[in-house]
DNA sequence: GCGGGTTTGCTGACATGTCAACTACCGGTT
DNA sequence: AACCGGTAGTTGACATGTCAGCAAACCCGC
């Protein structure tokens, strides 16, 4: 095996602070999160319900949006239901699937928290970037998942 | 309260970038890794270690380097223990404290892991920048760090 | 040399997410 | 009408990490 190529020095500093980044930034925002009840993930389904006018959404289009695998989207579907926040429906014409409805608690409590994650997400990330570093953020990142998503 | 400053749709491109590539990226080059059997906390915390000429750090300074808490550490170095990749010796002249040590089997796992490690790092994300965005994502990192570390 | 605040680390309860296995169903074939 | 590969979703076992609370040891001024 020839010698892996190693990471330079700005190479590490990048992978190196993605990493800290993620865990220390990520923990912050959930933390201000929680303060209103929700989970990012809590906040991630609603906020893809919430967009809809009748709030319901099949289970596998809601897990292909969110970019979730079927077996975690399903656990946080049983948390969420058990806290009231949506309800599992059946699908009429195809008894293999379901679809998840966003119950008034759960509109309630995702207009309620909105505001405050903006601020946080805000506060944390956007609003320490100058609007070039906010683009570059958005060309890796669909540069990594179009890779990652590649078929 | 007035109306919140909503993300704007770039902002917003960043910030759900951001998310889903820290969702399937990390996932993937977790996976690259667990093929070595070590998880990405596993090789954090052995590099740090090996990184040294004796392998053995106090576990504050460890938690310090890493931007770990106490708690995830100790739970995480108690896993690494079970597993013979790292022990834990008391610290002469301080009787609260431990010091983590490389083991023969730690030391042994990291050098066997480190090339694919790398080469996973770089398929997935390094090589699919410029070097320009790579240090666009340095800079990002830096300035979400420093306020948070800010005391 | 003692009290009180600080530092260091561990633990238990709980939330989250992975993987792999499983159930059930759909739809086109034979 | 039985079959069969693919799809939808659930579940159980396990790994990881948070928070809150605890215990022991340290240090510093009195």
């Amino acid at each position: 095996m020839p010698e892996p190529r190693w990471l330079t020095e700005e190479e590490m500093r990048a992978w190196l602070g993605y990493r800290r980044m993620r865990n220390l930034m990520d923990l912050q925002i959930n933390r201000d999160l929680a303060a209103d009840g929700l989970s990012e993930q809590d906040y991630d389904v609603l906020s893809q319900l919430a967009d809809l006018p009748d709030g319901r959404m099949r289970v596998s289009e809601l897990g292909t949006r969110l970019r979730w695998s079927r077996s975690r989207l399903s656990h946080h579907l049983t948390r969420m239901v058990q806290r009231g926040l949506v309800g599992r429906d059946e699908v009429p014409g195809d008894a293999r699937g379901a679809v998840a409805a966003l119950t008034d608690a759960g509109g309630e409590a995702i207009r309620a928290a909105a505001p405050g994650h903006v601020a946080s997400v805000r506060e944390h990330l956007i609003d320490l970037l100058t609007p070039q570093e906010i683009r570059v953020l958005g060309d890796i990142a669909e540069k990594v998942l179009e890779r990652l998503e590649a078929t």
